[in-house]
DNA sequence: CATATTAATCGTAAAATTACGATTAATATG
DNA sequence: CATATTAATCGTAATTTTACGATTAATATG
């Protein structure tokens, strides 16, 4: 079947697992390393920088972009991409909430 | 092809991806909440708090123990199941190394 | 206006993911 | 020892992801 539904899990876990998902491919963390290190974010830019044909970057902006995490302008005939700040915030706030979760020392069971 | 050629990305990239990925689905997180909330961790235990089929959440189990973020102590007849700390403190690191790199106030483009 | 450039989208193919029921292996329990 | 319980694995199907080349739409440039 291969399909989820959305309604068994808490806002929670379908946010965090959204977040989680635009970052579960290394071509996305390499974009957002570039977007992270650069000012400039000629789409064109990422696409050098990235062992991806120009279709397949564009589609994994596409996703980065669906999930928040980036926006684009449109600048003449190129665009423009950039990290979304707000959106990165809450990702950055969520995946912590998660991460932080560890009361460390009785870890009782294992 | 659906392939990715792992060689063509940083250590950083790859581990990064890799821990998000073991994230991307909210039945995973969802399971990392059990975990989280618990001390005890009987796989029976996590199967009946998912709406998912005991062979399903086996196969979360097993991706969740590939990522490293858990392990699973075999206890006669069932599995313990709990978060393995050493893994999980890295996987917090490498993502909020990321999440954190947003020097903040000068986001000059878009 | 013809041509180049840029980036999105389309069409397609291969692979991976997700899910389930059935089976299996291992340990308990009567 | 026969039977029950637990959880992994197998087989399978639907869906999604990943990737590419080709095409398209939009803007720029000669």
């Amino acid at each position: 079947m291969g399909t989820t539904k959305t309604k068994d899990y808490s806002v929670q876990e379908l946010s965090i697992a959204k977040y989680a998902k635009a970052l579960s491919h290394p071509a996305r963390v390499a974009i957002l390393n570039v977007l992270l290190k650069r000012q400039s974010c000629i789409c064109g830019a990422i696409v050098d920088e990235l062992p991806l044909s120009q279709s397949t970057v564009s589609q994994h902006l596409k996703e980065l972009k669906a999930a928040g995490l980036i926006k684009g302008d449109i600048d003449g005939v190129s665009v423009c991409y950039c990290i979304d700040e707000k959106e990165w915030t809450k990702a950055k706030n969520q995946l912590g909430l998660l991460l932080d979760k560890l009361m460390s020392p009785a870890s009782k069971c294992c």
